[in-house]
DNA sequence: ACCTCAATAT
DNA sequence: CATATTGAGG
């Protein structure tokens, strides 16, 4: 995004000072726009050449706001090139020629427009429009793309005199009309607002979720990311970065939503707003808006602000995130990624790399998925750990072992290589076919009740909420014999302290991975006996397990164990 | 400032 | 009833 929309807010006169590139091969045509362009007080630069238009790009990246690119009949291919690397720029096609196919192909190339020419200053002067819309979609509101971008648009304006009502709608659009002419008089931020939804960008975006959230038992969970290449994990990203936005994250919203909403977030909650807010918890959510108190309640923020009022105000309406499948997927991806005992919200919130995502969203889905796996552990624990015939045996360890287990997580490395996921950890060489993870009718979407037990089977690596890697119609019971022979016994050495009675793990339901986080419990017990034991345990991933194996000098493990393993 | 937990809303 | 959001406390 070129242009944020906190810095339409603050741009003083805005369309002024636009920063146009504008690439024309004929050099009279460019200057000619070029001037048109600077009688409207934008500020332009002209390339004939795509090459040179494209270093000035790259030098300067976000010193152009639009650009502007010729199409000729002969240099198609040019355009189109520049056109796909500069799709962060809000890009507006010209060409003398009106060919639809070549129109089409620019506009699903990511250009903002096509325009024909000649140029008439009324073409030229609404541009800016781009850049504002630009704005809104990219950054702050990648919702905002899945619904009618006018009426959204429209929203924090309406929001003014509408509560939720769409009849209204209709008359608020009269009101806009004559903001709109106001706003020719002095620019204000306003204008931002009210020109916002003009610029008539198609929108290609096909996917989307068209499902509501009732049964959808056909394919609901069917990638909706188009986004083939996701599996390759991060990488890649194109000049598309990797950040997946509006398909992704479904807000329920009326058609009064949000607009803009994070200027809530930083200076524009102060204490202001909240104290507002606060004041009055009884009217806080609803339809009412809050506008006029926040500005009471702190005069000098308002006078600074008020044209952006309705803009950071408008948008106090919440919108729900639903958790999708892939949302869910990424937030795992990133709650491994960093460790589960060091998951913080604010740093989940940046590995996800989902726009509009707020930490409180992610806050509030970690605290379920905490929950979910203090659950679903404390019992696997159980089973495990609490075998009455060993309690004679007991130590005063093994005694804690009975304790329930509350606090969760062990603190294994953070394995950078999360093993598998129960939905595809697609970048993984060890995740099971495609056709068992998710895009297959027996793994519906993760909403499903199916997917959302949190079913764990022995051994297995714990996904999400402490779902199993594998899906249910593999041998749930498989044991793994080697490693207990091999590295775990070589291992098992240091341990022998605490565990002298190993007969007792030989009982345990002998899978590997108990063993390893038995293994691992003791030995941070051994190591740092000052600490309270590690509780609510869960098992290690490979990745974490072969680590600390590595870093104990243990590192004669056959490789054919992990293939059996995990197979 | 942020994380967590608990309460509350949808 | 499950799940998301809001609010308060650490």
């Amino acid at each position: 995004m070129v242009c944020t929309t906190d810095d339409l807010l603050e741009w003083k006169d805005f369309p002024k000072g636009l920063r146009i590139l504008l690439l024309d091969e004929d050099i009279h045509s460019a200057a000619e726009i070029k001037l048109k362009l600077e009688q409207m007080d934008y500020i332009v630069s002209a390339f004939c050449d795509e090459n040179e238009a494209m270093e000035a790009l790259s030098n300067k990246c976000e010193s152009y706001h639009v650009a502007i690119v010729e199409v000729s009949t002969g240099n198609n291919l040019g355009s189109f090139k520049f056109l796909e690397n500069v799709k962060d720029l809000p890009t507006i096609m010209i060409s003398s020629t009106h060919c639809v196919s070549t129109t089409m192909k620019c506009i699903a190339l990511g250009a903002a427009e096509f325009l024909q020419k000649p140029l008439s200053e009324e073409k030229l002067r609404n541009i800016w429009q781009h850049v504002v819309h630009k704005a809104f979609s990219a950054e702050e509101h990648p919702l905002s793309k899945m619904l009618n971008p006018t009426k959204e648009t429209v929203s924090p304006v309406l929001q003014l005199a509408v509560e939720k009502d769409e009849s209204k709608v209709q008359t608020s659009l009269v009101e806009i009309e004559d903001l709109t002419r106001s706003h020719e008089l002095h620019h204000d931020q306003s204008t931002a607002s009210d020109k916002f939804p003009a610029p008539s960008t198609p929108q290609l975006k096909q996917s989307g979720r068209l499902l509501g959230e009732g049964e959808c038992q056909e394919q609901p969970n069917f990638p909706v990311e188009k986004d083939p290449m996701d599996h390759d994990g991060d990488a890649k990203s194109v000049e598309n970065s990797c950040n997946i936005s509006i398909e992704n994250i479904t807000a329920k919203v009326d058609s009064s939503s949000m607009l803009v909403n994070d200027s809530i977030k930083e200076e524009g909650s102060t204490s202001g707003s909240k104290s507002a807010n606060h004041l009055h918890p009884g009217q806080k959510n609803k339809d009412s808006i809050i506008s006029s108190k926040v500005e009471a309640g702190n005069p000098k923020k308002a006078s600074t602000s008020h044209q952006n009022s309705y803009v950071t105000r408008a948008s106090r309406k919440k919108m729900k995130v639903d958790w999708t499948q892939d949302l869910h997927k990424r937030f795992v991806k990133a709650v491994e990624q960093l460790g589960v005992d060091q998951a913080i919200p604010s740093r989940i919130l940046e590995l996800m790399k989902v726009e509009g995502l707020t930490r409180h969203n992610v806050a509030s889905h970690l605290q379920k998925y905490r929950l979910n796996r203090r659950h679903i552990l404390p019992k696997e624990e159980d089973r495990r750990w609490h075998h009455p015939k060993d309690n004679r045996h007991s130590t005063p360890r093994s005694n804690y072992q009975q304790h329930k287990p509350i606090m969760a997580y062990p603190s294994y490395p953070p394995s950078s290589h999360p093993i598998c996921h129960v939905w595809g950890h697609p970048s993984s060489h060890l995740t099971p076919p495609t056709a068992q993870t998710w895009g297959h009718p027996s793994f519906p979407t993760w909403q499903t009740p199916e997917n959302w037990q949190w079913k764990t089977f022995p051994g297995m690596h714990v996904d999400a909420w402490g779902c199993p890697v594998m899906p249910p119609s593999q041998n749930p019971n498989f044991t793994i014999p080697q490693m207990q022979n091999n590295a775990s016994a070589g291992y098992q050495s240091l341990l022998d302290t605490t565990f002298e009675d190993s007969s007792r793990m030989a009982m345990i339901e002998s899978n590997q991975l108990a063993e390893e986080v038995i293994d691992k419990a003791v030995k941070e017990a051994v190591d740092m006996p000052w600490l309270p034991l590690p509780l609510g345990l869960k098992p290690p991933s490979t990745d974490s397990v072969l680590f600390e194996l590595q870093r104990q000098g243990i590192s004669i493990i056959p490789p054919q164990n992990r293939n059996t393993t995990w197979q």
